[in-house]
RNA sequence: GUCUUUAUGGUGUAAUGGCAGCACGGACCCCUGUGGAGGGUUAAGUUCGGGUUCAAAUCCCGAUAGAGACCCCA
């Protein structure tokens, strides 16, 4: 053992871990430029959209999760801890009850619409696996003020432009999307569950494609109000398997047909699929089994899933809710949004290698024949970086060789070895690392071949 | 919280109860104004804690961490 060797008398410390908490990652410059890729594209995009950017703390007073679900019990999935001051704090788990705050507290002042994103992280105890971990990021996009479907239009448009800005095809990815009012008539009004029941059963059609035809079968034949009513239970099912937005009215019981394709929330769900498809989305379409785990959606809900089966999770998911306010007393605003979270994203780019390869952390290195010529380079280092050049010097009087080794390991295109007689000249030999090509340039004429 | 599975230098691996080895990578040296080469030197490892055994990287128990599934999903 290393320190049993070091201290002489002295009690032999445990060396620290160098493994990072559980379930959280460390970024060394290869992850972060890729992670600079991920959030740079999606800042473009959003930003195309007319979006500002905002920010906020990572820790939130733990009431304002408790508030939101109306439920005793804070979430067994939050870091939450008790401060000095002997407030319950809490680890964001999610951006939609922070900016909702913040929209809350400004309300009189800020004039809507508001166009609003931000890339935080997020923390969430729970086991890590694949798609999920204790910390990620993840952009959210949100439109308040606007009560017409032309946000849930903008919003999904937003979503599927981040996923074509990163390279992918219109088949590589769907949309799905469904809505809460729709799931609210069919089990409430026309398969008449109470409250309870409905509630249990959107969690298991959320569930409906983890587990066996059959026990779905039989968990919704044994749970819901339509017990020993198999023809019922049928349909249900039928229903649930529908493909499509004409096949799934189709299920519904001969009394319900009529009223619910003239219903204002399939009307709803119809006109914006229409709208998408005009913009050119042509991979959204309608999913009956879609619920999204959160209670606060009203209206419209949707999901982004990779269409290749080793993807699972859904990538981006989002929708509309225009009552969150009202925890803060607040005024109603209407609201839209979506999250997109960076462990699924990587994966999906990565099975698809749209991830980009390495980057380079200078345009130019300056190799340098000793270290009494260090001055003279620093000077001709920075007279290159007023003109926009990314520069790096070699101070480690290594042989040329080994510093241009250096360069071409850090991925550096183009090198200049420091010499006495080019310092007394003014003329260097610009050397493409790539080609291999060498050429005899004067100062002025480097910056502009090297930014080319 | 539950289950499955894995853990050997920085990385990738070998050693199936009997000398921890190899490759790549790192540092240094040789080659002294031009890279990926070669030669040489060197540092660096059995995740941690117990147990079985004459003997443990190897078998057993526990912990921790990774991967994955469940639960949950914010």
């Amino acid at each position: 053992m290393s320190t049993e060797k070091t201290g002489a008398g002295a009690p032999s410390k445990k060396p620290l871990s160098t493994d990072p908490y559980k379930g959280v990652r460390d970024f060394y410059p290869a992850e972060m430029a890729v992670q600079n890729h991920i959030f740079g594209t999606m800042r473009k995009v959003v930003e195309r959209f007319g979006y500002s950017e905002y920010g906020a703390s990572v820790l939130e007073p733990a009431e304002l999760y408790k508030a939101k679900s109306g439920e005793e019990i804070i979430n067994e999935q939050t870091y939450t801890f008790i401060d000095r001051g002997e407030r319950e704090v809490t680890l964001r788990p999610e951006m939609t009850p922070t900016v909702a705050r913040m929209i809350a507290a400004e309300r009189k002042v800020l004039s809507f619409p508001l166009r609003w994103y931000s890339i935080p992280n997020l923390f969430r105890y729970e086991q890590p696996q694949k798609g999920r971990l204790r910390e990620h990021w993840q952009l959210n996009v949100d439109i308040f003020g606007v009560k017409s479907i032309q946000a849930e239009v903008e919003g999904i448009s937003i979503a599927s432009g981040i996923l074509r800005e990163f390279g992918l095809k219109d088949t590589d990815f769907e949309i799905l999307v469904n809505s809460r009012k729709v799931m609210n008539y069919i089990l409430g009004e026309v398969f008449a569950l109470d409250a309870e029941a409905a509630r249990v059963v959107s969690k298991l059609i959320d569930r409906k494609e983890k587990m066996p035809a059959s026990d779905f079968a039989a968990k919704i034949e044994a749970f819901v109000g339509i017990k020993h009513d198999h023809e019922k239970t049928q349909k249900f099912l039928a229903m649930l398997n529908s493909q499509n937005f004409d096949e799934f009215i189709s299920h519904l019981p001969e009394s319900a047909r009529a009223a619910a394709a003239g219903h204002e929330a399939f009307v709803e769900v119809q006109t914006l699929l229409g709208k998408l498809e005009a913009l050119g989305i042509t991979n959204a379409r309608f999913s009956q089994t879609l619920m999204r785990g959160f209670d606060y959606y009203t209206g419209i809900v949707f999901e982004v899933f990779d269409t290749s089966p080793e993807n699972r999770r859904s990538v981006f998911g989002g929708g509309r809710y225009d009552d969150l306010l009202d925890i803060f007393g607040a005024e109603k605003v209407a609201a839209f949004g979506f999250g997109a979270g960076d462990v699924v994203l990587r994966d999906l780019l990565e099975s698809r290698n749209l991830l980009p390869s390495a980057t380079k952390s200078a345009d130019l290195y300056l190799a340098v024949m000793g270290s009494t010529l260090d001055d003279s380079a620093q000077e001709i280092a920075q007279e290159l970086r007023e003109a926009g050049v990314r520069v790096a010097v070699d101070y480690s009087g290594r042989k040329i060789g080994d510093q241009i080794k250096y360069a071409d390991k850090q991925n550096i295109p183009f090198v200049i070895v420091i010499g006495e007689e080019e310092v007394k000249s003014g003329t260097f030999k610009l050397k493409n690392l790539k080609s291999g090509e060498e050429k005899v340039v004067k100062a002025e004429e480097i910056a502009k071949i090297v930014l080319n």
